[in-house]
DNA sequence: TAGGCCATGTAACCGGTTACATGATTAG
DNA sequence: CTAATCATGTAACCGGTTACATGGCCTA
């Protein structure tokens, strides 16, 4: 799933902006399964309007810098429907707490237990985040997929408190005897 | 996490080739959260070997090409360890199925249902392969590892198939009347 | 007055993927 | 006879990130 296909995806629910777009992907309704900076979505932007999927529109504010306003066109939602009609792409999962938690027996209790909780933490925001987000939506599909995702979140959350102690209590059973002198 | 870091992790469980690496983080232990490729690999491997943190050692099998076996020194753990112990970056989740699932409104239901089904049989195919690595494992931080993504995926796999009926429901409601005609 | 927010955009860089080259052996 | 497995490695390419440029307004 290119960033391409992200722009458009958002643009189907209303016109926005760069900007906006990049907010939506990093703190908004789309932020739980995607991610976008604006380095790839300007040119993803320019790129959508040059093959006419897109049309835009200045809008000039008063003490602030004029807004971009990006719309989707006719053929810009049959493309889309066209993109997300082929079979889609596997989920895509990456988690450097899971390679700590896999290494776990190397390394100090301390590194495991804090590794743990900065991952409770953040789970904990996210999920905060997303009921705050689920709360303000009127889609009903974007509600369906926003309420996935909490639920997931949630009991991986729940299963992360469970099972820790069993966790920490591998850490550093086959710590080497390298004292904690760090050589830069 | 970059490559170099899972390669010098998965040698810190013994002795391994690129080939073997590749097979672990893509169908093996490491491979609910990772994921690489030869072209990624065997660099880093050849970096790793520069920079003094593994060995290797050539071993000439008869009818088959020979293995380059690397081994992780000292200095490699020691630089693990380091690596592993600076706060890790949050774990990362892209779902094109999300997407297909937040635009429902706008997808014909076939592509929708599909969608499901396909996502559904994935992380069935998932579960099954990790809950076999489970009963290989005998590292006991590796199958806490293994357990809790089989936990997850499990519940993920409960939580998509008790409420596509309500996804499904909302498929095409708000299909433009443009025919199936897709333009190439 | 420093920093953050609004807002758009470009350019350098980089990590990683895809595809290719090579080649024997084994299974269908 | 074809395809897959074993096995290593390189080179081209590409999508995306980071950092920079610009600048007014508002808040602490």
């Amino acid at each position: 799933m290119n960033v391409r296909t992200l722009c458009l995806a958002i643009l189907s629910f209303g016109e926005s902006t760069g900007y906006e777009i990049k907010k939506q992907s990093v703190e908004g309704k789309f932020s739980y399964f995607v991610d976008a900076s604006f380095g790839s979505i300007y040119p993803a932007l320019a790129r959508l309007e040059a093959d006419g999927f897109v049309t835009s529109r200045q809008e000039i504010q008063p003490g602030k810098p004029p807004r971009k306003i990006y719309e989707i066109t006719e053929a810009g939602r049959t493309a889309l429907v066209e993109e997300l009609s082929e079979p889609p792409g596997r989920d895509v999962f990456r988690s450097e707490f899971l390679l700590i938690a896999m290494c776990a027996k190397n390394l100090p209790q301390h590194v495991v237990t804090e590794a743990i909780e900065s991952r409770i933490r953040s789970i904990e925001e996210e999920v905060g985040q997303l009921r705050h987000i689920v709360e303000e939506l009127d889609d009903e599909a974007a509600i369906w997929t926003a309420q996935y995702g909490v639920t997931c979140k949630a009991q991986a959350l729940e299963n992360l408190k469970k099972t820790r102690g069993d966790l920490e209590k591998l850490a550093g059973s086959r710590l080497s005897n390298t004292t904690t002198n760090a050589a830069e």
